[in-house]
DNA sequence: TTATTATTGCAACAAAGTCGCATTAATTAA
DNA sequence: TTAATTAATGCGACTTTGTTGCAATAATAA
């Protein structure tokens, strides 16, 4: 099953680029320049995150978010996602936060997925408050 | 607006209580000896929140699971939930990872709320995994 | 007992995500 | 270039989760 070039996956791929922000899919459809159907996009989406290209993780409104991957050319080294995702309530920007977090887990347990998210304010947003008093 | 005693209410406690494991609405539903409708079963739940007892979280499949808190008497000190919740993929068990842990965010940005999940097998699990070799 | 109002059940609803199936179109083979 | 193959899409139907309005019920206070 041989993946093909369609104007629809190119389209979800540059508004994911475009906006730097990993986007839910409501967010990324009222993005799109060209109208597509939900299912589509779910798919398009899920082809990416197979292929490695994109990740996802849940917000905790419960929705599902993608993220491009960085390095994901990189073969060299396994490709972890143990970072948190930060959402900022005023802006509405979802990222990828840098570092990659270990978390001790009881003797014995084994770790087979990490979903780290975190809700708050960020830098651009909270000197724009500070501003504002 | 004060909370009154009522049987349903008894029951949804009763359960967590006895359960030892974050529970989403539907685990608990089908754990209730006596039925209650969904809408019921939420707003205990969100009471039970609101009032400290239980804390509620996000799970990686998109749904909210709620768990008891542990020394929700205890006004003395601030009452933290940065803890990572594991669920079993074997027995399906969700629990609270006793460790508080602190995310260092980018200069600037500010934490309102924190959902860690992770997924995996758990000791019991997996030792009898390898047992079964 | 009676009045007050928190709690419940029920129905309706919105949103998220999935799936089957017929149609369309990208790619490959002829 | 044309025909065959089959990945990708659109659409509708569906399930699940969670919320809300409203009338009926019942716990508590008066
Ligand atoms: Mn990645
Ligand atoms: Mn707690
Ligand atoms: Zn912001
Ligand atoms: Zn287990």
């Amino acid at each position: 099953m041989k993946r093909r070039s369609t104007a629809s996956k190119e389209e979800v791929l540059a508004v994911l680029k475009a906006e730097e922000t990993a986007m839910s899919h409501d967010m990324l459809q009222s993005k799109l320049s060209v109208s597509m159907d939900r299912a589509t996009i779910y798919r398009i989406l899920n082809r990416f995150c197979e292929d490695g290209q994109v990740h996802k993780f849940v917000g905790d409104d419960g929705k599902q978010y993608f993220a491009l991957c960085i390095n994901c050319g990189d073969e060299t080294e396994h490709h972890h996602h143990n970072h948190f995702h930060f959402k900022c309530l005023e802006c509405g920007k979802v990222e990828c936060l840098r570092d990659e977090v270990e978390v001790s887990l009881p003797k014995g347990y084994v770790t087979r997925s990490f979903n780290g998210f975190i809700s708050g304010v960020c830098a651009g947003c909270s000197s724009l408050k500070k501003g504002e008093e």
